[in-house]
DNA sequence: CTGTATCCTTAAAGATACTG
DNA sequence: CAGTATCTTTAAGGATACAG
């Protein structure tokens, strides 16, 4: 980073996205969020993350509205908000994606419904509910899009 | 990050993934590389990024097998392999988070299908077809889980 | 156990000049 | 236009000691 530009400043939804939880370590630790873990202690050993940096990121996350303290000031406990559950679809889709590309086919983890059954690899699907292939999705201009903004993706998205 | 452990080494599949393209501008330069941008100039001007980091970004993309190096040596375009391409889940996913959290509901950037009709919320779904909620979704060890990992995850993992 | 406070190292990013 | 080569800055991350 270090000098680093400001994404949010970016009016991309991507860009703020990665603002919010753009690095390592925060998204790790939302995963193990989602695996159950809610100690300081339990984040630390897991992921082997500095407490200082550990305690930084939690309090950003918390701070961002995705993990909220409970339980005792003393020793609390970190969980998932509503916001930071709702991260799950794009989590498990860069899951499968690096089970995909960078795992060799031996996924260490998987996704899988209350019953144990793998999820369907995540994909977008259109309003009328057919699957969009990745060369089918477009990106276009939304009401919060400027003027440049809008110059630029109706200029590059003609394919 | 500086000494910043090796994401690659976790033995999970999200901390690959974010190996790979863990940083804002990888995966920004992916979304251009998505609205058509395949120029060095035109992804300098459009993301404002130095042109030795992005430099350095274009080669480990093309390195990772997420972008291809086309065309004339001295005057090449940058365009999204199929590993490159398959990143869209993730990608929309992420970017319709940002949306609905990050942008107070005017999103600079909708996804849609080729009739530029928007797509639906990415979701996680059942091998049975059926979308399953954040809070039903679980993570299971996979075949290449270590035993630390697997025991790991089933402690954790009862909820 | 859950942090906070320091100090230190290092690499990531920016600016810019230069080359083919 | 598409980079490469330097140089500098800065902040992220690690280690560790200390506090409640």
């Amino acid at each position: 980073m270090a000098a680093k530009t400001d994404l949010s400043k970016l009016n991309c939804s991507l860009a703020r996205a990665l603002a919010a939880v753009g690095d390592w370590w925060t998204l790790l630790i939302v995963r193990d969020a989602f695996l159950g873990v809610g100690r300081f202690g339990d984040f630390q050993r897991s992921l082997g993350i500095a407490r200082n940096i550990l305690s930084a990121r939690l309090a950003a996350l918390v701070d961002a509205g995705i993990l909220a303290r409970r339980g005792s000031p003393a020793r609390p406990t970190y969980g998932l908000t509503e916001k930071g559950r709702e991260m799950m679809p794009a989590l498990v889709a860069l899951m499968q994606w690096g089970d995909k590309w960078e795992s060799a086919g031996r996924p260490p983890m998987i996704a899988t419904d209350a019953d144990g059954v793998a999820v369907r690899p995540v994909q977008v699907i259109s309003r009328a509910g057919k699957a969009v292939a990745a060369d089918q999705v477009r990106l276009l201009p939304g009401p919060g899009a400027t003027k440049r903004t809008r110059d630029f993706m109706l200029a590059k998205g003609r394919r």
